[in-house]
DNA sequence: TTCGTTGCAAACATTTTGCAGTTTC
DNA sequence: GAAACTGCAAAATGTTTGCAACGAA
C-alpha cells in the first residue's frame, strides 16, 4: 500500500501548473518534475496537459515563440508575452471591459466561450540587461 | 524583358494577404496561390511569410488549431477564432481602451509592442449548421 | 481480472533550411 | 558576373499516438 505518490504523475503536474507562474510549456514541465519523478516521460506529459484542458481544468495561452504554453490560473486575466526570454508574465491589474465579449458575441452572432489578451514586448528584465550590456545585437 | 509577374511570386503572396479578411496560414495561402502559379512551392511561401513578419508587412496572430495564421492588416484589431470550423474573423468594430497597453507598459517595466487580443468560442455560421443539423456531436 | 496510467519509441504535422537552378540587372 | 528569389527535398521541431507493461482495486 504505498502512497499514491509513486503512482500518479497527472496530480503532479497539475499541481506544478497551479503552483506555478511562469506558464510552462509541456518541456518545462517536464524539466521541472524530472527531479522528483526521474522516469517520467514527456509524453505522459503531453497526454495529461491535453486531458486537463480538454477538462477545463487549466488553459492554454497559444504558443509563444512556436510552444504551446499553459496556466493553470483558469481565471480570465491579461498577459505579457517577452519576445526576448519568452517569459510570460501575468497582468491580472489590468481588466477587460465586460463590455467587450458582449460586444464581441452580438458582431459574431454564434457562441464566445473565451478570450485570450497578451501583450508582447521587452520585459523589465531583459529591457534592462540591455542597457547595462549595450544594445549590442 | 518579361514583365516582374512571371517571377516574383513573393508579390502574390504579400498581394493576396492583403486582399483577403480570411487570415490565412501558410498552406492556405498556398493552396489559393498555387492556381495562378503552378510551381508555386510551399517553402516559398513559409520563407516569404517569416520576411514579411520580420519587416512587419503582416503580423502573424498566432496559432489557430495548431497553425500559424497571418494577418495582411498591420492595425491593432480584435479577432474571433472559430474553435468548430477554424474561421478566423475581424472584430473591427472592438476597440481596446487605450489605457490597457499604457497600463501593461508600466506594469512589465519594459517596452509593449503589441498586442493580441482573439475570442474564440462558435461562429454564427457553425452555430446555424449546428441547430438546424441537430446537436449530434 | 479489469481499468486507468505510464514509458518508450515511432509516427505525425508543421515549419525551417541547404543547395542548386533561374531570373534580373 | 553578382544578387535576389525560388523549387525541391531533407531536416528540424513540437506534438500525438500505439502498445506493452505496470499499479490499484
Amino acid at each position: 500500500m504505498v502512497s499514491a505518490k509513486h503512482f500518479r504523475k497527472r496530480e503532479a503536474i497539475l499541481s506544478y501548473l497551479r503552483q506555478t507562474d511562469t506558464h510552462p510549456s509541456a518541456e518545462m514541465v517536464f524539466a521541472h518534475l524530472k527531479d522528483e519523478y526521474p522516469d517520467l516521460s514527456l509524453g505522459t506529459v503531453y497526454r495529461n496537459l491535453g486531458i486537463f484542458k480538454e477538462q477545463g481544468l487549466i488553459q492554454s495561452l497559444g504558443t509563444v515563440n512556436g510552444v504551446e504554453r499553459f496556466d493553470g490560473n483558469i481565471n480570465p486575466h491579461v498577459h505579457f508575452a517577452c519576445i526576448e526570454c519568452d517569459a510570460v508574465l501575468d497582468l491580472p491589474e489590468l481588466d477587460v471591459p465586460r463590455r467587450l465579449p458582449i460586444q464581441a458575441t452580438k458582431l459574431v452572432g454564434g457562441r464566445v466561450d473565451s478570450f485570450q489578451l497578451t501583450f508582447s514586448g521587452i520585459c523589465g528584465e531583459c529591457a534592462n540587461q540591455k542597457v547595462q550590456g549595450g544594445e549590442t545585437a
